[in-house]
DNA sequence: CGGCGGTACTAATTCGTATTAGTGATGCGG
DNA sequence: CCGCATCACTAATACGAATTAGTACCGCCG
């Protein structure tokens, strides 16, 4: 590894540049109020270059009082392609526009105190829920935080209400003609926040058709719980189910196999997310495909407003969801 | 709300509690080489804790010299849940040793050289390979730098070398009387740097075994591409294949079940990654788990060494591989 | 020729913390 | 009862960039 050699400053590239450290800072942050003259600004310039000059981050957000970091408090959540896409078109968005987004991991009892002051973020943004003292503190030092951006009434919402996957699902299911449905529900405690919204969509979706709500029973990501609870909702009638995601889907898919049970002829199933591995199930699933670039750039935009910043030039968003429908349905 | 409009400082810390500033700082640091009364400490506490005092992460970096953060650059890697669990292993390491882990993605054009310095890592930790510019940048202003972690030579290879996947694979299908294999590669560009690894440890085992070179078939994760693979594949003799992950092995499921071959009586799959999915795919697929927590723990050891900070009290690694065996070899 | 405005800079200060170099008070051996 | 060490602090400074308040120089008007 390279020795670490004394850090060059802005001092350092005036004294060989022939300028002050003041000219220096106001060519770097091209200062429309200073009048530079050409020279002065190639030969401050060509120093940089040579010296190699990295400007010091601390030292600008300690003088500027707020860094252009935006923090993104990651809690356990399951990973998914979705959320993937989501922080990517996150960082993208807010890059373009001149802030930094990172991420930063908080499960597993670290405190949440000694970690964030490190980064000195101009924004917190967290995707699960804070506990108020947490949230207390951030706020108090002045940096803007958005909490719970995937609850109910989080932020994301404004481009995409989790509800309405539950929604999509059940009206497609209704559309084929079924009136009896189930909800394959998750197990997994991690995906509570989510889960919640897309049951309450489709329930609330049955109320609105006028079907008797769905029979949910909860499904972990094994053979047999597939098998058991198909063997519940044709107990109770069930022909269609809207399962919390592709992988229960496909825990149902496999009770049916088990079972001996047509799909979709006894029993329909739709999935979410349209994970690769949908299209190659025995029937192909039916998903709900996410675009996560749709709620991320609105969250973006809004992160923007708070930071300041001037809304980016964004193409018009298009739906979040889509349904992809295959053979299981 | 609060009328908080100036940030708390250490000063106003000092003024609530009838001391200096440096004393403040001796508390907070717990500095042991400062001999601070009882009383004294606890009226510093209690005034920090009644202010809602919060460091200033800026103005400690910069006094410091450096941070305590880590950040590491992620480029466009497709989601895996082993890269998961091995960015939050990493995240958790650091966090106990006082590191603050946050997590950076890199791809889309945005000019790296712009971005990281205003995090002011202590360390930064490449997960692709940098270019050679942003590398020398990088080092110069005296940053620890770890470049392509997950390449090759990469440091992530000291708990878990990537061909050791693909020679597990191999192994398994020459212990159950396969002679003829063929190799299930991936197609997308973004597995590239692991997926050459994989290969090479699946042809380095068939040399050392005796066995001829495997039959390596690009699939992509559709049933078309599975079911051509596995024509070719019937063609050339081959009868058990080492499928780059879960999904290029599900494709593969899918072709043979469309041909009408059995698996794994004509053909062997085996997958890697231990998906929740592999085990519901009938047959269900036998497959290679990683354990992300072996590799990440042991980068996280390689980092503290480079900041200066003890090794973790860790617990013995155990192995970072192990094959599950289901129905589909 | 004095003054006025604009250009092209510079000197000095600031941000909040960690650290160094003290300072006054007390205890204690000789 | 002086000197010396120890204790419990404080004053002052440094970190590196951004910013404020100038300053020197030039051209031009009256």
């Amino acid at each position: 590894m390279g020795r670490s050699l004394a850090r060059v400053t802005a001092r350092d590239v005036a004294r060989a540049a022939g300028v002050s450290q003041a000219t220096v800072s106001f060519v770097l942050n091209e200062r429309a109020d200073q009048s530079i003259s050409e020279g002065t600004r190639r030969a401050v310039l060509e120093a940089v270059h040579r010296l190699g000059y990295v400007p010091s981050g601390a030292a600008r957000s300690l003088r500027r009082g707020r860094s252009n970091v935006v923090l993104c408090l990651i809690p356990d959540i399951p990973v998914s392609q979705a959320m993937e896409e989501f922080r990517r078109t996150l960082s993208q968005v807010l890059g373009e526009s001149g802030l930094t987004c990172v991420f930063l991991h908080t499960e597993g009892g670290m405190r949440l105190a000694e970690l964030w002051p490190h980064v000195h973020p101009a924004v917190v943004l967290s995707f699960g829920r804070l506990d108020d003292a947490d949230a207390e503190q951030i706020r108090r030092t002045g940096v803007a935080l958005v909490d719970d951006v995937l609850g109910p009434n989080g932020v994301a919402a404004h481009g995409l209400d989790q509800a309405q996957v539950g929604d999509l699902q059940v009206r497609h299911l209704a559309a084929r003609g079924h009136t009896r449905l189930g909800y394959g529900a998750v197990v997994d405690p991690r995906e509570d926040a989510i889960a919640g919204q897309r049951l309450c969509g489709a329930e609330e979706a049955c109320r609105a058709l006028g079907l008797p709500a769905p029979v949910v029973v909860p499904v972990d990501y094994t053979p047999e719980s597939g098998l058991e609870a198909v063997g519940r909702w044709t107990a109770a009638g069930v022909t269609a189910v809207a399962a919390f995601n592709d992988i229960v889907a496909l825990a149902l898919l496999s009770g049916a196999r088990a079972l001996g049970l047509d799909v979709p002829g006894r029993l329909a199933v739709v999935g979410v997310d349209d994970l690769p591995v949908a299209a190659l199930a025995r029937p192909a699933l039916t998903s709900v495909a996410i675009h996560a670039t749709v709620p991320a750039t609105a969250l973006a935009t809004l992160i923007l407003a708070e930071a300041g910043k001037p809304a980016p030039a964004g193409s018009p968003p298009g739906p979040a969801l889509r349904l992809v429908v295959r053979g299981s349905s």
